[in-house]
DNA sequence: CCCGTGTGCTACGTATAATGTAGCGATCGC
DNA sequence: GCGATCGCTACATTATACGTAGCACACGGG
C-alpha cells in the first residue's frame, strides 16, 4: 500500500511524474470538497474513461494520497488533503491569471 | 498572443487541463531557476520529444505563463513565478510525502 | 567565402496511452 | 426474484507522444 519505486532522486520529480499525466490533478481536484463515489467522479470529470479513472485511482492508492472505504467511496487522505490545499493556492492563482489574461 | 479560448466555466478547470498534460509541469519547474533555451530544456526534460516540447511552450506562451526572449530563451513571465511559487509549495509537500511514505 | 556550431522549430513513421461502449460480479432495497 | 447501484474490466478505435532526422537562420572564425 506504501512501499513506491524510486525512480527519481528528487521526490518532485516523481510526483511531477504522477500529477503530470492526464486527469490525475483533476479527479484530486474533484475529490477536494468530500468523497466521491467511483462513478461520481467519472460523471465529473465529463470525458474520463473507468479504464483511465481506475488506473489513476489506483497510482493515488498506492501512492497514500487516496483512499478506497466502504461506505461513501474515494476520498483523499491527510497527505491528499494537504495536497488539496496546494490545489487550493494553484485555483486562487488561476482566478487571478484569468482576469488578467482574459 | 494573450488571448484564449474558454472552454471551462471556472479557470481552475481551464489551468488543470494545461497543468495536466504530459511534461507541462516538468517544464515549468525546469525553468523556475531561470531561463533556459529550447534545447537545454529538452536536456533537462530527459525523454521529451521537440514536437511536444514545442507544442507545451507554444500553450504556455499563449496563456502569458512564458515568454521567448532573444537573448536566454525561455522564461517564465511574472505570472508564469507566481505560478513556479506554488510548484515550490508542491515541491515542499513532496519531500513531506516521500519522507512519510517511503 | 565557407565551415562549424548554435538557435528555434518541423516532418513523419512508430509506439503508447486514452476513449467509448458494453458488460461483469457483488451488494442493497423491495 | 428484480431492478438499481456499486467498483471495475475487456476490447476495438482514435488521439497523443515518441524518436530520429533535418530545416532555415544567425554568429564567429579561418
Amino acid at each position: 500500500m506504501s512501499r513506491k519505486s524510486v525512480r527519481s532522486s528528487h521526490p518532485i520529480n516523481e510526483i511531477l511524474d504522477i500529477l503530470g499525466t492526464r486527469w490525475t490533478l483533476r479527479i484530486l481536484w474533484e475529490l477536494r470538497d468530500g468523497p466521491q463515489s467511483f462513478r461520481a467522479l467519472q460523471a465529473r470529470c465529463e470525458r474520463v474513461s473507468p479504464t483511465v479513472l481506475n488506473q489513476r485511482l489506483a497510482l493515488l492508492r498506492e501512492h497514500g494520497i487516496v483512499t478506497l472505504e466502504s461506505p461513501g467511496g474515494y476520498r483523499l487522505t491527510s497527505q491528499g488533503r494537504e495536497l488539496g490545499e496546494i490545489l487550493m493556492a494553484l485555483s486562487r492563482w488561476a482566478k487571478r491569471w484569468s482576469g488578467d489574461a482574459d
